[in-house]
DNA sequence: GGGGGCTATGGGGGG
DNA sequence: CATAGCCCCC
């Protein structure tokens, strides 16, 4: 597409023209789903660099790699590759990009490690240990999580120990030393030069707050452009960061916040709604915009987030709207068992692929949990239907690559005790875990790195070989990477560390899979070495260090990986989905305590957010939604079984298609056996078998020739029974293999009068 | 110090 | 059900 001039606005409706237009003082857009929210900060962005704004000067914020690098995209076809110079990323990676200069003004070294959440709790449970604390009461989760919130509200160790309220919490949870842990984690994460995810906004709150050597001043000329998306999810640091940014004598305070109340999501990592109010009195120049057309969804799918969404009494007023009328009404559609469920949506999407002509990148099935993939990956195997699996185990995480990167991070940042403790004995070297508590206990009890330990206290008789063929080893590639690229070190220590030798001992398909998966590792820091990308005369990047290509993928997650074949079938968490639009949508496992999750259910108001997510999952539909649940589902090794999602009774039934009760045996799911079947609108919400109402038979009163209710199988008829009393029942309602072998001491039977 | 097998425990979302 | 952690034995 070739612009002359400033066509690309007449691409924009009134609202977002005039939104990406106001490009002076504050603005907040609050956009619904699907109202253009994308297009028009590119179009806001495009319109600055045509104004003449150094592109250099635009610092946008979104909260994931892959929103920035699609917004980077439609910027370049409408301005060119000076797009490229836009600072855009989410804030944890431009953070760091900042903070990789800057660090060393902190007190940290600007080749800091990133630590992962398994990082963060490894050094946890190890000062627990080290406190003599009990690790059942101090959960190293629990006590991350407690530290999270504190840093980003900006309460310190310090302030965290004279604070009543915190205080008094932690007494009354018995975990008084919460604050104790939390200053050695302060300190052991900086003596190991590593910053965690909230030290990437912390620190970088404290170079603008503190001020170093007028770096405040830097960035506060570096940025005089700032957008922010997905304004509903930033918690109280990030945006005091931004003020620090945007507030001060002489701003234009050039920034635009873009946000939904109604999608906010992300509450659990300490996001908070308050920042759209707070923006309102912080900022009282604003200029306020709404987006309440919906030009994603049809009809009937507007209607009923609306209908969903109403349910939620705190919220900023605004009417979605839609003028695609026509449309296909939302098909629900309830299964027996969770199985029943991958395969009901692997047929529907055979259907609408074969009847609407659809793709595989066409259609999305979405879940609350990622442990829901597994039985839709088996369905549409047995398909043949392609699909990509995001989130969950991401490909950095797998146990081969995160053992090769510690030898990549303990080679750049010899203090990083958590690689050294993960590849000590990595391959077997025959360093074990005593001689490791030793070291860690020297290390804590001295405040020293590890690395250091071993390389100044003499080591003691039977480890000293192997202790000090493993600092050498190290030794070398430190030495190695001195002189070398990325992906020269990479490869070499791959070779030379032992690992290539290891991997290639295992002939096991898993274990070629790991070789693979390591491979393909090395590819992509080829690739980053590679990196050839040239805009406005200068190289995109001209760092190849270990060191670079370490911070370039720490913030990497799995959804930001490239496609290589882009026609997949779609599977993630709902909250991996936001952003994202599909032409068809499953919404999966809509279950009470599964969809709202249980945990949402234990504590107040959070069903409120669960709401918000299934709102944000149902708006991700264009023309197809459809939504399934099942009657049991086997749940942390037992059936269990749950109530429709109350979210379903909330959409009313003109916008539904017929419900479709499926069983193969009709029988199986006759109302006379099982009871309680309602319709699914009923005041009620309708529970097919109710755990509750079934009473199990004795046992031993089970004989061949009954007939007996089974809560997962259904009705069947006794065959045998032997002397250990397992039976084995015939079960109307199994097509595949009718005959079960049923343990009659877990008495799941009951005997049809 | 290493390895196998058993038990207890947890169990959400992500940068 | 998966996995971490523990115990026991080599």
């Amino acid at each position: 597409m070739k612009e002359v001039g400033k066509s690309y606005l007449n691409e924009l409706n009134d609202v977002q023209r005039q939104a990406a237009l106001c490009i002076d003082g504050p603005v907040m857009v609050i956009a619904g789903p699907g109202s253009g929210k994308t297009r028009v900060l590119t179009y806001r962005i495009a319109h600055m660099i045509h104004s003449g704004i150094n592109p250099g000067q635009i610092l946008s914020l979104t909260f994931t790699n892959k929103a920035a690098r699609e917004m980077k995209d439609r910027i370049e076809k409408v301005v060119g590759t000076k797009a490229h110079r836009v600072w855009a990323g989410t804030f944890h990676s431009i953070f760091a990009k900042i903070l990789r200069v800057e660090a060393h003004r902190l007190g940290y070294p600007n080749d800091f490690t990133i630590y992962d959440t398994d990082d963060t709790k490894s050094v946890l449970a190890e000062i627990i240990k080290h406190l003599n604390l009990d690790k059942k009461v101090y959960a190293p989760g629990l006590v991350r999580a407690r530290i999270s919130a504190a840093k980003s509200n900006l309460i310190t160790p310090k302030a965290y120990a004279s604070n009543d309220e915190l205080m008094a919490y932690d007494r009354m949870n018995r975990r008084p030393m919460i604050h104790v842990i939390y200053e050695k984690y302060v300190a052991k994460c900086k003596r190991a030069g590593a910053m965690d995810f909230d030290d990437l906004l912390l620190q970088m709150f404290r170079l603008l707050y503190q001020n170093p050597d007028n770096t405040r001043e830097k960035y506060q000329n570096q940025f005089k452009y700032l957008l922010v998306d997905e304004f509903q999810d930033t918690n109280y640091l990030q945006y005091e960061i931004l003020k620090l940014l945007t507030v001060y004598p002489g701003s234009q305070q050039n920034i635009c916040i873009v946000g939904d109340d109604a999608q906010s999501i992300y509450s659990f990592r300490g996001a908070t709604i308050e920042n759209i109010l707070h923006f309102e009195t912080d900022f009282p120049d604003l200029k306020t915009f709404k987006l309440e057309q919906n030009y994603r969804s049809t009809q009937f799918i507007v209607d009923a987030a609306n209908e969903v969404i109403n349910h939620n009494k705190k919220q900023i007023h605004k009417k979605i709207w839609t003028d695609k009328s026509d449309g296909n009404k939302i098909k629900v559609i309830k299964t027996m068992t969770e199985t029943e469920e991958g395969k009901r949506v692997a047929d529907t999407i055979i259907e609408q692929k074969n009847r609407f002509n659809l793709s595989n990148r066409d259609i999305a099935i979405l879940y609350r949990t990622n442990g829901q993939s597994r039985v839709f990956e088996e369905q549409l195997r047995k398909y043949n239907i392609p699909y990509r699996v995001y989130g969950g185990l991401s490909f950095y995480s797998r146990k081969e690559i995160k053992d090769l990167i510690a030898y990549l991070r303990l080679t750049v940042n010899d203090k990083d005790d958590e690689a050294l403790k993960r590849i000590i004995n990595y391959p077997r070297r025959g360093i074990g875990d005593t001689t490791l508590d030793q070291l860690s206990s020297i290390a804590n009890d001295n405040e020293l790195s590890m690395w250091e330990v071993l390389n100044s206290v003499s080591l003691n008789g039977r480890n000293k070989k192997s202790l000090g063929d493993f600092v050498n080893l190290i030794r070398a590639f430190k030495q190695k990477a001195a002189t070398s690229d990325a992906y020269e070190i990479a490869s070499y220590i791959y070779r030379n560390s032992g690992i290539e030798k290891l991997l290639k001992e295992d002939k096991s398909p898993e274990g070629e899979g790991r070789i693979e998966n390591v491979i393909s590792l090395l590819d992509g820091i080829q690739e980053f070495v590679q990196e050839d990308e040239v805009v406005d005369g200068e190289p995109l990047s001209t760092d190849r260090s270990l060191s670079a290509y370490l911070q370039s993928i720490s913030l990497m997650t799995d959804a930001d990986e490239k496609e290589t074949d882009p026609d997949y079938v779609t599977l993630m968490s709902v909250h991996a989905a936001k952003g994202l639009e599909f032409k068809s949508v499953f919404v999966v496992g809509l279950e009470e305590n599964l969809f709202p999750s249980y945990q949402s259910l234990m504590e107040s108001n959070s069903v409120d957010e669960e709401r918000r997510l299934f709102y944000v999952a149902i708006t991700r539909a264009e023309e197809y939604l459809c939504l399934t649940y099942a009657n049991s589902r086997y749940q942390y090794g037992q059936t269990r079984f749950n109530d429709p999602s109350r979210f379903l009774e909330e959409i009313s039934e003109h916008n539904l298609d017929t419900l479709i009760t499926i069983s193969k045996k009709p029988s199986f799911a006759e109302p006379k056996i099982l009871g309680n079947f309602k319709p699914l609108n009923s005041r009620k919400p309708a529970i097919s078998i109710n755990p509750a109402d079934f009473v199990a038979s004795n046992p031993t009163d089970i004989k061949p020739g009954m007939e007996v209710i089974h809560l997962k199988f259904g009705q069947g008829k006794v065959l045998t029974v032997d002397e250990r009393l397992v039976a084995t029942i015939m079960f109307d309602g199994l097509s595949d293999a009718p005959e079960k072998r049923i343990m009659l001491q877990f008495a799941k039977l009951q005997i049809v009068e």
